[in-house]
DNA sequence: CGTTCAATTGAGTCTGTTCAACAGCGGTGG
DNA sequence: CCACCGCTGTTGAACAGACTCAATTGAACG
């Protein structure tokens, strides 16, 4: 892991900042200062339309980076979902960075051509697929994603609004609702709390993320 | 430009493929051996599910990359839209050349955040505009990128068919050719012939992408 | 225990789809 | 030269999945 040869550059010029929940962190078409680091909570990016409409981009979870497009400004805005701790570095200084340790822009590299994958899985999921599949295929993604933070059960939280979810999603609050109620009557999943899901069987409910 | 700095070396690299429209350049699952570059014609990027639904995340035009993901195997299939030419490079050539010239791995880095931007633009038409507002968007984005190749006339060629519109825009075709007829009945483009669109006033045009 | 906000459920509507027919155009061959 | 064919694109009519608007339930908190 490059992340943690770097831990103690790092520690001399990052710094550390607490948000609360709905709070900014920055706004689309702000100037590009500073990168991220999410190291506790959740944040989500996401682009508005004049009218309102919105498009969330993504979710972050501890571990993720925020910020690190490279461009003059920030091509999204990102606000806290949970109370959120961030690593804050200015761009200046992860310029340095990189010409100290090119191996840390080979790592830049990789993490964009795993957000551009999952931003193609994502379009494909938008334009093509039906709102019961979009569902299935987000409960499983984010069960992957919890899962890589330990626990390898399939009962994970959603830290997140169904108002997330649905502009996530490309659909209303009402039709995420809707087909949660749907998979539960089905027997795709559990609904422990309204937060909290559990999937009995992963297969089957990948198995209606398509087709 | 770093691109021309490394014509030479390039040369002695790369191999020139020609292909037809509709012939196939890879495809998705496929192991990762090269990177192209579109030096002529048009090339379709798409991900598949089972049953058959296509959603295009890309069209490519002359000077633009593929195959570029760094990744085990490809994340989407790639086919010729018109006669196209390729040029074909070895991606361990491409890691021995990043080794030689460092520079290329950030344009590289910046080649994938612009994809990454596009992707996000695209995921907010898909997910949040109406078939109108992702016609208009589709053909301001298409406007912009004939630009950049030359003339700066608002007058240009669509080189898909209507077909490869609809599964860009998570539309079907019927809904894309309705669009262009309302959009022509409205005023806002002309149509001199299937495959050519005017644009009267970019400024109207743009307006009707959103809100 | 009441307030507030999120989530669920219901009823009716609408945008875009599906299914179907038709038009335009280029290529082929009689 | 023109009739025929195949393919792409356009147009029409009926349908459906998701949306809108509205009411209800549920959970968190003072």
């Amino acid at each position: 892991m490059i992340e943690t040869d770097c831990v103690e550059v790092l520690d001399r010029i990052v710094t550390h900042t607490q948000i609360r929940p709905g709070q900014t962190v920055f706004e689309e078409g702000d100037e590009a200062k500073y990168a991220y680091n999410v190291s506790r909570g959740h944040v989500r990016l996401f682009k508005l339309l004049q009218d309102g409409r919105r498009q969330i981009t993504g979710f972050l979870a501890p571990g993720d980076f925020l910020g690190l497009a490279a461009r003059q400004t920030y091509a999204y805005s990102a606000e806290a979902i949970t109370d959120a701790d961030l690593c804050r570095l200015k761009v200046g200084e992860l310029e340095n960075l990189l010409e100290e340790m090119p191996p840390v822009r080979e790592r830049l590299y990789e993490i964009a051509n795993d957000e551009l994958a999952a931003a193609q899985e994502q379009m494909l999921c938008l334009g093509r697929k039906t709102a019961k599949e979009r569902v299935a295929s987000f409960l499983i993604s984010q069960l992957r994603h919890a899962a890589d933070c330990g626990d390898g059960i399939a009962e994970f939280e959603l830290p997140m609004s169904r108002s997330d979810i649905a502009d996530y999603l490309g659909l209303t609050i009402e039709t995420v609702s809707r087909t949660f109620t749907a998979l539960r009557e089905e027997g795709l999943i559990e609904l422990p709390s309204t937060h909290r899901i559990s999937i009995p069987s992963i297969a089957t409910l990948e198995a209606s993320t398509e087709a």
